[in-house]
RNA sequence: GCGGAUGUGGUGGAAUUGGUAGACACGCCAGAUUUAGGUUCUGGUGCCGCAAGGCGUGGAGGUUCAAGUCCUCUCAUCCGCACCA
């Protein structure tokens, strides 16, 4: 077979009538091999269907409007695995959904006058078609959204029996309030001390709220997390730093004088080897110590109230002056005595960590050096660097402050009584010590928090319960549920319209049947997302899970963004356990493997007046290896710097634009080749033209192959050397797409396919394929195990393909293909032959050669010979199968 | 400040246990073709050099017959967390 049209039997048509040397047609293929998947649910999973299970799952999308080109790598990865393990024989779930509540949403019905269920399941309507246009091996009929009432209300059940369990409370805390928007904001919502969306200055405000008890399994939730193998050590790390564990000293400083009912007060440190370098005492503006003496001095109550009013923002905080308010209050230092310690009301100390008190150790802590070379406290050393020479106290008078190092340390001051230790070993030390002096006693901190699900929103989950002026704050009961969320609002006004209902919070108290109000806050919408992989196992139970949960569960391969590292995984973490201890679930682990996708990113571009400009209105041309922009009438734009795909720099490439183009295999192909998949892949014109220039040598290849007459069976041919060749190449190839793909290492198994094809093009020509059957019969063979290989990437291709093969029932049914490991050894090997390192020549000897026999045919080698003169080498190294070092 | 990565041609990136650096792709160069359908095919392409040869995985050292890979130091970029005691 040649590749020269001109040599193409033009007369002849392949199987299914298919006229060969015709262009592949991604539009009509596309369109057929879907509808011939959903004919045959090819994709929809019986939960009691044989074989082993495998849950494959990417994160449901928020309909935000349309899908973007990171959902498309990430659905085109998840699909890989997916049809990857059908193929190998897996009773495969792969579901689709929709985290459909939250605040975009109402933002749209404020401002589009559009009721936000309709502008959600528009939207869920509009992306579902585009997800389908992906073809992705999805069972659809497990679909369903947060936002649907049968999900929500089984959400209100789970709230109930967690309430039940004692695993959610309710209690003040402060919040971001938006006095614009008057609902709670998230930290993150807050940028500048201002409301994301209003801009109004944002208050701290305390209210009671609903919290989940996430703190009572802070522990199990950073141990597990060495469990958790096949999870991004990166991950596990962010995690186990948000938990933030600490062990160290809890101790008591006692008041010289009491005072309004203290006689001292509590303070911890992860640091008590730095005890003897104690110079002052700083507690938190709300510390109870602070707000009794605030009642008597008005000073201090406006510094505590000024010191909080500046922002929290990461910035402000890094400016932030160290402000202190002397009490006059003084304690005695415990392990020097006759010398006490002012204490100081202080802006720097949290009142929620810890004991919300400190001693200050200017000479070891960055912020306690600061806060003393303002208000003028002493800096005592407790050690110095190892390696510091000369008096240590001379070397303290220069340099006062020592990095808190644990290690290589010289002590010059410690409590007596406490070996000369250094490291944790010393922490320990001081800790075993300081309780047998009854000081105080080890204690392990985290920084976890409990988690604050309520809020003042209206698209969200109600939270079922509701407050009765009578029995207070009671539960609703489950036959009442679902607490379904009234249709007619209005956003006319800022605020939670469930607010100004004017009956939906109307209701009977389930405890004494008087009349009551609902509680009008909903649930975080992170609280949605913590539990839908365990409604897919069994969607539509009129329970919130079933056995198939715990059948299904854990997700084998859980794909997403590394935006959801800390939160979205940890709370589901959170809510596995907590399902577990209300009989709802027994794994513990929710994902067992998980798998972080990079972002899709594009060059952006600015015209001369620094305006963005949309690559579709950017013409690139390039000069050697220089390029250069312009737009359409021939004025020059800057190429600027690349970034994540966004509306405000207009750097976005609509999925739907490069389907329609190019077809979705060209996009998913794309979306899998080059860049490693955990790292942001470059979307380039030039990229997704030549992966669909690649979709269409795939389909001139096998299209030509097609019509050659394999019906060769009565003579069993002998395979030829070339046959056989191929025959190699081919396992060689399942081989490594196999090994790549169980890695998820997608850009790798497309190098691989892309070497196969080189192969198959090279091999099969008319004039080799005229005189051999063997190499007919060989090609045919290999040809289906590319297109095998091909199917997860490119199914739709794989499946045209594959029927003008003459290929069996479709190749989404077909097994994925095994190779003979004796194929994969070569006969005869060819080694390199170094001198001194350096790679100088080869020798080509047999696969199984000895040592001995290799290094005579290396001696003998010109290059050899030469390099050594006549001599003898000093040494020379033979690893058989690997490499010949001479060393002259 | 704490924690975690990453660094390889013009570009994206390959490279089991240390064993041929640059697979595969994009781009580029040259050539071929009765070039319709965002062509196709052949060859070339790390750098310097006419060549022999030399140099080459951010930089500097080291271990080794052999280093992208191991060790020490260092630079740069990116990400996460953060007045967390």
């Amino acid at each position: 077979m040649s590749h020269n049209p001109t040599d193409m039997p033009a007369s002849k048509t392949g199987a299914d009538g298919h006229e060969v040397g015709r262009r592949y047609d991604h539009q009509a293929a596309e369109t057929k091999w879907r509808a011939a998947w959903d004919e045959h649910k090819l994709f929809e999973t019986d939960n009691d269907a044989p074989g082993e299970k495998y849950y494959v799952l990417e994160m449901f999308p928020y309909p935000s409007g349309r899908i973007h080109m990171g959902h498309v790598r990430n659905y085109a990865m998840g699909d890989v695995v997916a049809r990857y393990r059908r193929a190998q024989g897996y009773n495969v779930l792969h579901p689709m959904g929709w985290d459909a509540f939250g605040m975009p949403a109402e933002n749209a019905a404020m401002k589009n006058k559009v009721h936000p269920a309709k502008w959600t399941y528009e939207n869920i309507a509009t992306m579902r078609g585009q997800l389908k246009s992906m073809g992705l091996a999805i069972d659809w009929s497990r679909e369903f959204a947060t936002c649907d009432v049968d999900y929500y209300a089984q959400q209100q059940a789970l709230f109930l029996d967690f309430l039940d369990k004692d695993l959610i409370t309710r209690k003040n805390a402060k919040v971001n309030w938006d006095p614009v928007d008057m609902t709670v904001l998230a930290n993150e919502q807050v940028i500048d001390g201002k409301g994301w969306r209003s801009g109004a200055e944002v208050e701290q405000r305390e209210l009671t709220q609903w919290f989940f008890k996430i703190t009572d399994y802070a522990e199990d939730l950073l141990q597990s997390l060495d469990g958790l193998d096949r999870w991004p050590e990166k991950v596990r790390t962010m995690q186990a730093n948000w938990i933030g564990k600490s062990r160290g000293l809890q101790m008591n400083f006692e008041l010289t004088e009491p005072t309004n009912g203290f006689d001292g007060f509590d303070i911890y440190t992860t640091r008590p080897d730095t005890l003897a370098g104690a110079s002052f005492m700083a507690i938190a503006p709300e510390h109870p110590l602070a707000k009794a003496l605030a009642k008597d001095d008005a000073a201090l109550a406006k510094f505590a109230v000024d010191v909080r009013k500046s922002g929290t923002s990461a910035e402000e905080l890094e400016r932030a002056e160290k402000l202190g308010y002397d009490t006059g209050l003084r304690v005695k230092h415990p392990v020097k005595p006759g010398e006490t310690l002012p204490v100081y009301v202080a802006n720097f100390i949290l009142m929620d960590y810890g004991t919300g008190a400190i001693f200050g150790c200017p000479a070891h802590d960055q912020r306690d050096h600061d806060f003393a070379r303002k208000y003028d406290c002493p800096i005592i050393a407790t050690f110095v660097p190892m390696d510091q020479d000369g008096e240590p106290n001379a070397f303290v008078a220069t340099e006062p402050f020592v990095p808190a190092k644990t290690e290589n340390v010289r002590w010059i001051n410690q409590p007596a009584g406490v070996e000369k230790a250094t490291g944790q070993e010393a922490i320990d030390a001081t800790i075993d010590w300081a309780e047998r002096q009854g000081l105080g006693s080890g204690q392990v901190q985290y920084r976890l928090r409990d988690w604050g699900i309520s809020r003042q929103r209206y698209w969200g989950c109600p939270i079922p319960v509701v407050h009765c002026d009578t029995c207070g704050v009671v539960p609703e009961k489950k036959e009442n549920l679902p607490i379904v969320l009234p249709d007619d609002v209005d956003f006319e006004t800022p605020g939670n319209p469930l607010d100004r209902h004017p009956t939906w919070r109307d209701c009977i108290c389930p405890k004494c049947g008087g009349a009551a109000t609902r509680e009008t806050d909903t649930m975080d919408t992170f609280v949605d997302s913590s539990w839908y992989f365990a409604r897919f196992t069994d969607p539509k139970a009129p329970e919130p899970t079933t056995k198939a949960a715990n059948d299904w569960l854990a997700v084998d391969q859980y794909i997403g963004g590394i935006e959801h590292a800390i939160l979205h995984l940890l709370y589901s973490r959170f809510f596995a356990r907590a399902m577990g201890e209300a009989g709802h679930l027994n794994v513990k682990e929710p994902f067992a493997g998980l798998f972080t996708q990079g972002m899709v990113v594009h060059e952006t571009y600015r015209d001369g007046e620094g305006n963005w400009i949309e690559p579709a209105d950017v013409e690139i041309r390039v000069d050697g290896n220089e390029r250069f922009a312009f737009d359409p009438a021939g004025g020059k734009i800057e190429i600027g710097s690349i970034e994540k795909m966004s509306k405000s720099k207009k750097n976005v490439v609509d999925p739907d634009d490069i389907i329609e183009r190019f077809g979705a295999d060209t996009a998913r192909w794309f979306m899998l080749s080059d860049s490693p998949p955990e790292r942001d892949v470059i979307w380039t014109e030039a990229g997704a033209e030549g992966a669909h220039r690649f979709v269409q040598r795939v389909w001139r290849i096998v299209s030509e192959f097609a019509v050659t007459d394999v019906s060769t069976s009565g003579e069993m041919a002998k395979p030829t050397k070339t046959a056989l060749d191929l025959r190699r190449s081919t396992h060689k190839a399942i081989a490594g797409v196999t090994d790549d793909i169980e890695k998820l290492g997608f850009n790798r198994a497309v190098a691989k396919i892309y070497e196969l094809v080189n192969t198959l093009s090279s091999t099969l020509k008319t004039d080799a394929l005229a005189g051999d059957t063997s190499l007919k019969i060989e090609g045919r063979q290999s040809i289906l195990s590319l297109l095998s290989l091909i199917a997860p990437f490119m199914p739709h291709l794989a499946e045209e393909c594959w029927s003008i093969m003459n290929g069996s029932n479709m190749v989404a049914q077909a097994r994925w293909p095994v190779y003979d490991p004796a194929l994969l050894k070569e006969d005869e090997i060819t080694l390199p032959v170094q001198i001194n390192g350096k790679k100088r020549a080869d020798v080509t000897v047999a696969a199984d050669a000895d040592k001995a026999t290799i290094e005579a045919a290396a001696l003998a080698l010109d290059a050899v010979q030469r390099a050594l003169d006549g001599g003898q080498p000093k040494k020379l190294i033979v690893v058989p199968g690997r490499i010949v070092n001479v060393v002259v």
